[in-house]
DNA sequence: GTCAGCTACCTATCCCCATAGATAGTTAGC
DNA sequence: GCTAACTATCTATGGGGATAGGTAGCTGAC
């Protein structure tokens, strides 16, 4: 249920087709959830069904049109409902640790392999992260700016706050993240010090119990 | 495709049946990812059919009987080349910080309760894991001294450092949300201060702290 | 005037997962 | 001998998401 409250949140800006909340999801909300388009249009439609959103048809060039979504006032109060009440929390998965706990069946170079990749993805969120902050403090985020553009200006230093707020979390998660591969990597090559390859193939022929 | 290799990890141990499994996943590796007994049945099933497991009927009791998996070499192979192959990033989607970004719709007690959710939800993980890593150094964590009874003793430290190392991962994670949380609620009474709400001003001074 | 590239929207399939419940046999204690 | 609790397995339904398409109109450059 998080994409609805997603594009609620995006809707509360102003009016938009399906189309522009799909470009706008993905130049702000994607760094905190990703959607394709192919979910974004169905799930306006239900959303319409529901009540939560009108949608107008606007003509657009000679022959065609576009439909264009707002929040109805039940949209907004779900949007709020959904803001006061605490989310559930699921439990953990994560794939990334799962493999790491049963690390020794890799060969020690796709294990690191693997902390590389993790770094990788995770350098990369960072320094995406890092941007959005760059955005917010500059001014120029599109989406911030139109928000708070539409917001009283005894508001704007909360929305700004919250938004930054919610970027260096992910920072520091993302850097909590290298950190750990990069330990990692200090204990792959700890462990395979004194017995670079040969580890892994007594290790192969274990797993098939002779009976 | 995570359950499936999570199965097999418990499965290179030794045969189980989907109860045991369902047992042993609860007991070990549901710290890292959690599925249900409705969801493991119907993939060893599909995983018998593709050739990674072999099950066999086994009698339990006079009448009663059971199916007992063991993996075969292919399920071996499959599960070496996904510890060997790098896992794919999937992009950011995180529910808590999705709504930390709008916080300025909550209520400041509704967000103030968010924020506590999520202390509460990563302290009991936190605790969890702490528990884990004791049962690693103290050699009470059943699953794992059964594996390593099936391992070469050279491997053993690997195999205790591995899983170790994926724990400890996990908690310094969960400390990091936990104060992320924290700094959350600094930040909710820093925008709240001029404005504080009436439920904040009852409850301080119904209940002032005890020094 | 036509072609590339963008805007706009929609469909289909498959997989994973959550939740809820159905069924049946076994074991241990009273 | 009965009952509660445990062992064992399976089914059904629905939501959410990934992936991969398809259709149609618009716009601007050459």
């Amino acid at each position: 249920m998080s994409l609805r409250h997603a594009l609620l949140a995006l809707l509360t800006v102003e009016p938009m087709t399906g189309y522009d909340l799909s470009k706008a999801f993905q130049a702000s909300v994607s760094h905190v959830w990703h959607a394709p388009d192919s979910q974004i249009y169905p799930e306006l439609r239900r959303m319409e069904a529901d009540g939560l959103l009108v949608g107008t048809e606007v003509p657009w060039g000679p022959r065609g049109k576009k439909r264009e979504y707002s929040v109805t006032p039940k949209g907004l109060d779900a949007f709020r409902a959904w803001m006061n009440e605490p989310l559930s929390y699921t439990r953990e998965r994560d794939p990334a640790h799962l493999k790491a706990a049963y690390l020794e069946w890799a060969e020690p170079d796709a294990a690191r392999a693997q902390m590389h990749a993790h770094i990788d993805a995770y350098t990369a969120r960072r320094d995406d992260w890092r941007d959005k902050v760059r955005e917010i403090d500059t001014g120029t985020s599109t989406m911030l700016e139109q928000r708070l553009a539409h917001a009283p200006a005894s508001e704007h230093a909360s929305i700004r706050a919250y938004k930054r707020y919610t970027y260096e979390g992910l920072i520091a998660r993302a850097e909590h993240e290298i950190e750990w591969a990069e330990r990692g990597l200090a204990l792959i090559d700890e462990l395979n010090a004194d017995a670079p390859t040969a580890a892994h193939r007594t290790r192969a022929d274990a797993a098939p119990p002779a009976t």
